[in-house]
DNA sequence: CAGTATCCCTCCGGATACTG
DNA sequence: CAGTATCCGGAGGGATACTG
């Protein structure tokens, strides 16, 4: 019972909280739509254009799950036309840490393939 | 300039980082597989135990796509039939802050889904 | 044991067109 | 604008059998 030793038990659980996770974030686009909603609230056309090449099937598939886990919010306002907002919940800002480690990894390690590559060819 | 305010170039950034970062994890197996080398070495065989489910097939790509981006480390021991282990690297080691946000956030998710439907019937 | 080789199928996601 | 409807290809991944 020490503290953080990995026992069979523990081992497990941890899988499947990350395949919880995991399960939630998962598709192409739910974490780069997220972040494009990090700058405030956008209209469905104006994340389209944001995210560069999603249909608006996708778009919406992806809006639509990732309300029904709270994630994020859709407004209407009653404007002629109807004007329509998606913006993120208090409760997406818990994705933070998530988001953060991603984004420091992803950037670091691209970094060590380009100098792993640059000296590849040298060979001292 | 002024720090971590979102412009949109950090905003691209950030999600061409979240990409790659998830480029290299992506698949069914990735994560899981490491959490379960986190307890040290495995041979194939005890993978797809711990791995419940997995097949071969499966289990022999995500370990070399691993392998290839230096996440897991194949050691080749010339016994008598010949015995191989995989070992996570020490530059596995930097993932530990996705998968550690990854499994709080995904253990808390789970809870507050089970928190809100228990909630749901009784309408206070 | 430590994998490879095939077959097969689901479903993710793109392209395109259409609606209120 | 804010989406829905349809069609469709291909990758991801399972089942099974086989090899050194």
């Amino acid at each position: 019972m020490d503290e953080e030793i990995h026992t069979g038990e523990t081992c497990n659980a941890r899988i499947n909280s990350v395949k919880d996770a995991l399960y939630v974030l998962s598709g192409k686009w739910k974490l780069p739509l997220i972040i494009a909603l990090m700058n405030g609230p956008l209209r469905f056309k104006e994340i389209q254009r944001s995210l560069t090449d999603i249909t608006p099937k996708m778009l919406s598939k992806e809006l639509r799950e990732l309300e029904l886990n709270d994630l994020i919010e859709r407004k209407v306002f009653h404007t002629v036309p109807v004007t329509i907002t998606y913006e993120l919940t208090s409760y997406n800002k818990t994705l933070l840490p998530i988001i953060k480690s991603l984004g420091d990894w992803g950037k670091k390690h691209r970094k060590r393939l380009v100098e792993e590559r640059r000296s590849d060819p040298i060979k001292v």
